[in-house]
This record gives structure tokens, sequence and C-alpha cells, in this order.
DNA sequence: AGAGTCTTCCAAAGCGCTTTGGCTTTTTTG
DNA sequence: CAAAAAAGCCAAAGCGCTTTGGAAGACTCT
């Protein structure tokens, strides 16, 4: 059933079918509601390929999966989609994925851009002055990073949470308790979300004269394994830290375990604070000591990302607004004062 | 850079460029070099919109997405997601998510098979007799399922893993261990593959004349804490088994958890199989005591299907084939002869 | 009543591609 | 060498929708 056989049934025009279908004003409210009776009452749809080649819109937005044998994907994706997907549900928004080499992602950019595959995009992970949010940027077509780039000379719009500041707070508390040697067990310190983590513990520890010890700080993929050996390492050699902050609650699992390996405990020997991105699958209070954490739904932002994509492509935002989610910080057994 | 201007520039008609460019026979060789050149040279890419228009044909999977605020994306999705965009990837073929009420899909799989918005689907988490495999297979549209449903009165195509060998065989091993009680923390048995593990580990012990305690069998979210709570449970019940089968790593971290919390040990109390769908953040073997697992990567089982939707979409792969994958039973420290 | 204004509808022209059905040339064949 | 076959190309008809530019009729106003 397509427009044509339903303006034919009911002797009208496809213009005028068209037109009282997507509620343009210029047809008769009696018209109209024919119209849409039969529409309905024939499950006529309009066809989506003909529709984008006409207007040029798809209802999809647009992300770029890096792929690669080598390259995995983020667990924390699956939850970023959840919420994205939720919302996107409610407006009949499709995301399409397109899978690219992860060290070329602006090619693919390009080509789903210049084939007007998608009205919107997002871009996750990125670092700063990354080139994927400068390419979309001058491409011209709407789209939202989720975290924040740096050091461009334009402005973008982001959604983004307070990771500096999330790590400040943690670090300020674990000094506080008169920690005085941290050390950070962070992700890939090229991306934006690890430096500014790693800058929140650094302004929290000069505040009290402090510094992060060389060896202190890490940067590895935020995996459990990663998250067992930089502990061992950390631990093992001199000037041991007495206080962990964490990147990922994955790599507290590692931690953890290290702890436990080298016959020491939390909170006693070694305190600990993860940040959490709230997996319905792992939760800090659950760990045989519950982590304290730096909170934020990984998936609000998600539902976010996708309500801010919308409201783009619908011409109701406008302009680089970028938001700062402010981050829990929620205390729970593994912190203590420090060891004497 | 349309195909009408391209034939314009080439003084060629747009049939013979569009021929040139697909590959069709009847053309000039000298005509097809002069063509491909200038649309290389040119930047030239056919509207996808329009091609899709004429042809039907989208270059895109389909995947329904389960959503709702209370329903959270498997995180072996994302695994799996990895491996299918690797294959995608390499075929030019992308991946649109529609997402859609987790309880209504049907609705959406109707959508995008009419809208022609895919050229083929595939369907994970399959349960017995599950309606989306019936009603894709109305439709009509290529499609793999990933995993198996059971009980229709047609074949379809399908790639799973042998979960009820996987199962059997790690039970069995249990057994000769001199295990005698044996529990299954299970997935949701809604869902075939748990269906299957359980009957694995039931045709193990039966052939010893054993059977599997009705309250020895539990079907759960696969979360750490569900892990835990099943565990405890267990061992604080009397008839407590010796041997547990887990069908997640991520829940053998609660089980972990609930035997050390029991003052249990690892293999001396309570030996313990889980599966292991490969995740490159968590791996079984840096388990506190290295984990015995069935091992099955549900990435490649991810490039897989992405390889038959290829294949069926160009043509190449027909009939209602299904494979079945054999599973790696990997011993490790997790298990140990029976306590006496 | 005639001129101007709305209201309501329509025919037809795209959007950019593929494909059908021919129409010339050139090559092969008896 | 004429007839048949093959090769190479093209014009035009879709695919199903939106949108432009009217046009007819109903209504208002002077």
């Amino acid at each position: 059933m397509n427009l044509k056989q339903l303006a034919h049934m009911l002797a009208l025009s496809q213009t005028t079918v068209s037109r009282a279908l997507n509620g343009y004003p210029e047809v008769n409210e009696e018209t109209r509601r024919r119209v849409m009776d039969a529409a309905k009452r024939h499950g006529y749809r309009p066809n989506p390929s003909a529709r984008r080649l006409a207007t040029g819109k798809t209802g999809m937005i647009g992300y770029v999966l890096p792929t690669g044998a080598a390259v995995d994907i983020d667990p924390h994706f699956v939850e970023f989609l959840s919420g994205l997907g939720d919302y996107a549900r409610s407006h009949e928004l499709d995301l399409v994925l397109s899978p690219a080499d992860a060290d070329d992602q602006e090619t693919t950019y390009r080509r789903i851009v210049a084939n007007r595959q998608v009205d919107a995009v997002y871009i996750s992970s990125p670092r700063p002055a990354d080139r994927r949010v400068a390419l979309v940027n001058t491409l011209g077509i709407p789209f939202i990073v989720h975290g924040r780039s740096e050091g461009f000379d334009f402005d973008y719009a982001f959604t983004d949470i307070d990771n500096e500041g999330a790590f400040h707070e943690a670090a300020r508390l674990l000094i506080q308790l008169g920690h005085r040697r941290l050390a950070l067990i962070n992700g890939d310190d090229r991306e934006t979300f690890a430096i500014h983590r790693e800058r929140g513990v650094r302004r929290a520890l000069a505040a009290s004269g402090l510094t992060l010890g060389e060896r202190h700080v890490c940067s590895v993929a935020m995996t459990e394994e990663n998250g067992y050996r930089a502990t061992r390492r950390l631990l093992e050699e001199g000037d041991a830290p007495t206080a962990i902050a964490c990147s990922s609650l994955i790599m507290a699992l590692g931690v953890v375990r290290a702890v436990r390996d080298l016959g020491l405990s939390i909170p006693a020997d070694v305190s600990l604070i993860a940040h959490d991105d709230v997996f319905p699958w792992l939760r800090p209070e659950n760990f045989s000591v519950p982590l304290s954490t730096t909170r934020s739904s990984i998936r609000l932002a998600g539902a976010r990302v996708a309500e801010r994509l919308a409201a783009r492509i619908s011409g109701l935002e406008e302009g680089a607004r970028g938001e700062v989610w402010p981050v829990d910080l929620v205390v729970r057994g593994s912190v203590a004062g420090a060891p004497a």
C-alpha cells in the first residue's frame, strides 16, 4: 500500500493525502480525518527510502564503531546504549552503527555524512583535539560529544560528567583521612576523561602540598587483569601508596584481588575508591568490602545524548552548549584512615 | 556530484555509467575504465537513498534492541557486536539497531521489514517457539538466529554453541571427581541456552543415576549479585551441593565471593565450573582460584553471524542450515575431588 | 455585484538511482 | 555478401515520496 494507491482509493491527490498525513495546515479537517482513518485502516506506512530521497531526513542517528581484531569495545558502551536506545525508541529513532577501522574513523564519518545516512551523530571517548570532533564540526551535521575534547578554536555541544571534580573530591577525602601517598589507576590517558581525573587527583594533592608520584599513576586498558597488575606493582615497590583511586569498577576487581593476594586488606592497609558507571551486573556495594565510589550513571548519559540529538535534529536545540554533570561521591567501607 | 552530472561530464548516458560502475557486462572495457576513473577522481558516491529506492537493497543489517527502563542489555552483547562489526566493516555493511519495547519486538520487526530498512536481520537470545523467529520467517527477510529456538514446524538458519554438550561435559567431569550433589546457577530459563545447559547437566547426572535436586537449580539474571545470592542459598541450606556449574563469569564472581564469605574455599569445599564467553576484561584464569570453564568466544559467533548474513544477502547461502559449535572445557584450579 | 481573499485541493516536477526495451554498429556465420 | 548475432550504448520509465505553483470555489468586503 503506497501513497498513490491510498490517494486513488480516497479519490484525492497524492499531494493532499501527503499533506493530511504530515500535518500541513492547508487541508480540511474533515478530509484529514478521512485520510488519517483510511491510512490507519489499511496500515499505510510511508516508504522511508522514498521519503528520505525526497526530504533528506532519515530518522536515524549514527555512531561510528571502532572495530578491528585487536579492538575491544568498551563494556560501558552497552550501558550507554541502553539509555540511548530507551530514549530513541520513544522518538522513533533508529541507531546505525557504522563499523570502521579504529585507526581511520574519519573516512567513515565522511561517508555517512556525504551519503546523508543519518540525521545526526554522536562521538564517544573523545581525546584532546579529537580529529573526529573537528571533522564532524566542519561537516556540519548535528552532533553531540559524549565526554569532552579540548584545544579547539571552536565550541561544540557535549554532555560530560565532572571527572576532574569527582576525582578531586575522592582524593580530597583520602587526604583528609590522613593518606599521603595516593595512587591512580587510570584508563587510557590519551582520552580526555582520564586526563581530567588525573588532574583532579593532582589538584587535591597539591592543595595539601602533596604530589602524585610518577610511579603512582598508571594508564591502562580497563580490565580486571590490568587492575591486578597495576596494584601488584604499586604495592610491591617501595614507597607503596596507602590509598588508590581507580577509574573503573572492573579494574577495581583486580585491585581487590591483588591486595588480597599480597596478604593485605582493604581498608586497613589500603583505601580504595573507584569510579562507578552504574552497571546492573556489578555493584560496588557488593564487593567483599563495599566499595566507595564516584558514581555517575552512564545510562542516563546515553538517554540524555539521545534527547539532545533528537532536539538538534528537530531544530529545538542549537548552539554549542556543553553540559557537565556533577558526580556523586559515595562513601562505603573501602576507605579508612591511613595506617600508622 | 551525482550520476547525471558524471554522465554528462563523460558524454555518456546515465544508463551506461550506472552499468559500468555496477559491473554489468554490456559495456566496453575501455569505457568502463574511463567511467571508473572519472568516478574515483571526482569522488562520486552513489546516493544510497536513491539506490535503495530503486533496488530495495540497503547495505544494512538490522537488530531489534529490546529496551525499557527495567531492561538491561546483556554485557555479552558488546562482545558479540565486536565480532559482528569487525566482519561487517570488511563488507561495507552497517548495522541498524531499532530500539523496541522489550515486550513487543514484533511490531518493530514488522516495521523494519515492511519499510525495507535492512537487507537482513539477526535474532539473539531466542526462546523456545520464539515468536520473533516465527514472525521473521514468515516475513521472508533473510535472517540468522544466534542461538536456537525450538518447537517449530519449519527449519531456519542459526548459529549456536553446544550448550547442552558443554554442560554435560562439565557435569560429567564433576561427577567423575566424585561429586554427587551438583547445583546449577543458570541464566533466564525461558531462554533456550539455559534450557539446554540444564538438560546437559541432568543428562550427565542421570547417566550416573543421579539427579539435579529441585532446589539445586536456579534461574536468574546474570549479575554478580544474583550469583552471590544463589550461592548463599545453596550452601546454607541442608543438602548443600559440593559442586556448582554456573552460566556466566559475572555470576561466578558472586559465587566466589559467597563461598569466601561462608568461610569455605574453592575447590576444597566447592568445585566450580562456569561458562566463559571470553571477555577481554574478565578472564577466568585470573580469578583468585583459576576458574574452570566451558569456553566459547561470543565474539567469533558475532563475526560468523555477520558472515552468514552477508552471504544470505548476496544469495550465496540459502536453506535453513543450522550450525552448532563445540565448546571447549578448560580445566583449571577451581575443580577438585569431592570433599569426604 | 464585482474585486479581493481564503480555503482546499491538484497536476506535475523533482529527489538520484536502476532497469527495461530499443536502436545502432560491429562482428560472426552460412 | 547478405543475414543473423553480438556488442555497446541510450532514452525513458519507474521506485514512492515531498513540494512547488497554480486553480477552482467559497467567502468577505465595499
